[in-house]
DNA sequence: GATGCCGATCAATCATAGAC
DNA sequence: AGTCTATGATTGATCGGCAT
């Protein structure tokens, strides 16, 4: 039970974090997703290359932030007030570039 | 594969209030496999994950090696020689399978040409 | 109608990086 | 310098769909 360790000392021993502007968008997409975050296999080759890391990455990511996340929805929170402002700032500036492209647009 | 909606409102998805979708009570059933692997303990619904031992896995990668594929007859000998049902040397061979296809999928392409910033 | 495979996902766990 | 937590990866097994 101890020495059957060295079966897959590989891959998994050193790992990574992504850097925190892939954590950024990751959760950005996770967040303004909430209700289905479960991204096609296109969304998940754009934010492999927009967090350049690779799509079994996004799906791994993905995959446990919906269990750690279901698993003590409390614990997260916090993080999901703060993307969700993050989106809804987002959102605010894109209605305000909408209104302003319609007054410029609308003689 | 596809997954249901949530019942929930979807009228705004930008709320802060954690609300409880479909998808976070979503549970699986625990594994029918009443495993008999290491050192005598049979039958009962074993309610965990299997754990193979090195001697197992071996067998089944050397298997792997020789056919991707099982038939009806070589599973039967694989699940016995190694003490495991057919469901666990079939769902093996399929999780192998899927993982060859990473595999292959991914050591092809990762090599980013010119790494960018971000 | 049963059975196998695929693709995606789950859920538990491993091993490490980071926080304290 | 340890202990505890956050996190990426691995993997046996499940779910829904499709083919034989």
């Amino acid at each position: 039970v101890m020495i059957l360790r060295s079966r897959f000392l590989d891959a998994r021993r050193k790992r990574r974090n992504f850097s925190k502007q892939a954590t950024e968008i990751l959760n950005e997409y996770f967040y303004s997703h909430l209700s289905n975050p479960y991204p096609s296999e296109e969304a998940k080759e754009e934010l492999a290359k927009k967090c350049s890391i690779t799509v079994s990455q996004v799906s791994n990511w993905f995959g446990n932030k919906r269990i750690r996340y279901k698993k003590n929805i409390g614990k997260f929170q916090e993080e999901a007030n703060l993307y969700a402002a993050k989106t809804a700032v987002t959102a605010a500036h894109a209605v305000a570039a909408a209104v302003q492209n319609n007054q410029t647009n609308s003689p | 594969a596809g997954h249901r909606e949530n019942t929930r409102s979807p009228s705004t998805e930008t709320s802060p209030p954690a609300q409880t979708f479909d998808w976070m009570k979503v549970k699986r059933n625990p594994p029918k496999t009443g495993k008999a692997g290491e050192y005598g303990f049979v039958g009962q619904p074993n309610t965990v994950r299997t754990n193979f031992t090195t001697k197992q896995l071996t067998e089944l990668e050397k298997e792997f090696h020789f056919n991707k594929y099982l038939t009806r007859a070589r599973r039967v000998e694989i699940a016995a020689s190694l003490q495991l049902n057919e469901t666990q040397v079939k769902i093996w061979f399929q999780n192998r399978r899927m993982k060859q296809k990473k595999r292959e999928k991914e050591g092809l392409l990762p090599i980013s040409p010119a790494t960018p910033t971000g």
